[in-house]
DNA sequence: GCCAACGTTGGC
DNA sequence: GCCAACGTTGGC
């Protein structure tokens, strides 16, 4: 079984829009403050340069696909971990023994808002994880179908 | 603010 | 290894 080449990946537009997203050096971020095992294996394991993301807001009046990403680099420690005064400070962790780690992503490009309603609409797309109810994993993979429905939906008005 | 879903923790 | 308690996520 190949790996995955697409993922959803959700973040909080007060902690990081596709905007802020945009604005950034680069227009890359570090995707720092994963907290979950399955999320962070993805990201080990399973992630690839060059993989296709789904820019995903969570958490907000209007969530939904806001953008397209790619995964700019390998997986490598996440430094909020080790920082007494972060959020995402985890005592359990050290430089030696890091626990958690993360890729950087870098936009493709900025697109319409597709609305979660919009996604759970869509017949095409039922299958995606993030629709499942209950599902909180911030990052899930997408099928090249899936992927491809998107992206369709996205250059409808 | 509510609440369902679900991951994590820790006692046993 | 079980499982109850607890915390978090995230749409509404």
């Amino acid at each position: 079984m190949p790996s995955p080449r697409y993922w959803l990946m959700k973040s909080e537009p007060d902690e990081c829009s596709i905007d802020d997203l945009a604005r950034a050096p680069g227009q890359q971020v570090p995707w720092t403050g994963v907290r979950n095992y399955q999320a962070r294996n993805f990201m080990r394991d399973a992630m690839r340069i060059g993989d296709g993301v789904l820019f995903y807001h969570s958490s907000c009046p209007e969530p939904g696909i806001a953008g397209i990403a790619e995964v700019a680099s390998t997986a490598y420690p996440d430094a909020t971990q080790f920082d007494p005064g972060s959020p995402y400070h985890d005592p359990k962790s050290s430089p030696e023994a890091p626990r958690w780690v993360h890729v950087d992503v870098k936009l493709v490009r900025k697109t319409r808002l597709l609305p979660l309603k919009e996604m759970r609409a869509t017949p095409a797309l039922a299958t995606m994880q993030v629709l499942r109810p209950g599902n909180r994993l911030s990052i899930t993979p997408v099928t090249p179908e899936e992927w491809r429905a998107v992206l369709s939906l996205l250059e409808s008005a």
